[in-house]
DNA sequence: AGTTTATTTGGCTTTATACCAAATAAGCTT
DNA sequence: AAGCTTATTTGGTATAAAGCCAAATAAACT
């Protein structure tokens, strides 16, 4: 398996690949596009660029599904939400305002830093958008 | 004053803000140039910038220095810096780790956040990275 | 006054994101 | 099966942030 920084993607790349993720199925251009409130255009280019990274299967004109690496990195894009969004929520902030906020730095806070605070929260199971799966996380140790 | 969101600039043109602060006096294009390894052209274009959006005082070919507004804003980031950096070394990254690691998302950080964040912190006065000043931190309530 | 150094300007590049318009493929419908 | 409609992709263009190089310009120092 590849290491992951968590810093390979940018940070609309790895929304759509948690949106991918979270419909758990095969998704079309215009689905992303209109949950994400973007062109398609914008969107068939992005899926272009993640398919050549590995991080999708992209039939064209049918839709794009995530490969084993990209469900691999769905699944921790999610888990780095959660957790910070956790994390911040320990400091005053509401739920909603820990999830807006996280969404504008999550993209660049690194894999490593995810471990560490994970571990040091004792791998919470239940974050303040959903429930955190931890397959991925580094438990040992 | 005006309001500040913590959010008005990019990385590169805080982290200069940022060295402009810590000189605490006129500095050359030359020493931000060097000091953040950027070409000279690089560094004259952005003070450039950061004397039209009112951070510097920019008299060409001498230097830049601090306006009142951006020793205000110049504070915040070093703040915003510190309060990170602590927040994550209370979460196992050592101090070296916690301040790489912030000056990646440290930006995308709002300053509502960051007041937040101080406040249930009980507004500490030692960071990882130096001592932290409260002067424009909403102390009340 | 002339040379050297510092600074700025102009031009170009890259990355990320996004839009519009046009082309193309799929999918229905008759 | 042919045609219409919708979805998708492609091509072109734009913006913002950041950066480099080379050339022009200003300042500084002999």
């Amino acid at each position: 398996m590849e290491e992951i920084t968590g810093l390979e993607l940018s940070p609309r790349k790895a929304a759509y690949l948690k949106f991918i993720l979270e419909k758990g199925r095969t998704v079309k251009t215009t689905e992303l596009s209109s949950g994400c409130n973007v062109d398609p255009s914008t969107i068939s280019k992005a899926l272009n660029d993640l398919a050549s990274a590995g991080y999708l299967n992209h039939v064209p004109y049918k839709g794009v599904s995530l490969s084993v690496k990209g469900k691999a990195y769905a699944e921790f894009l999610v888990r780095r939400h959660r957790i910070l969004g956790l994390l911040l929520s320990h400091y005053g902030l509401s739920p909603d305002e820990a999830c807006l906020e996280v969404s504008r730095f999550e993209a660049y806070v690194s894999k490593g830093a995810i471990d560490k605070i994970c571990k040091a929260m004792g791998h919470p199971m239940v974050g303040v958008c959903g429930k955190i799966k931890h397959n991925e996380c580094v438990y040992k140790s």
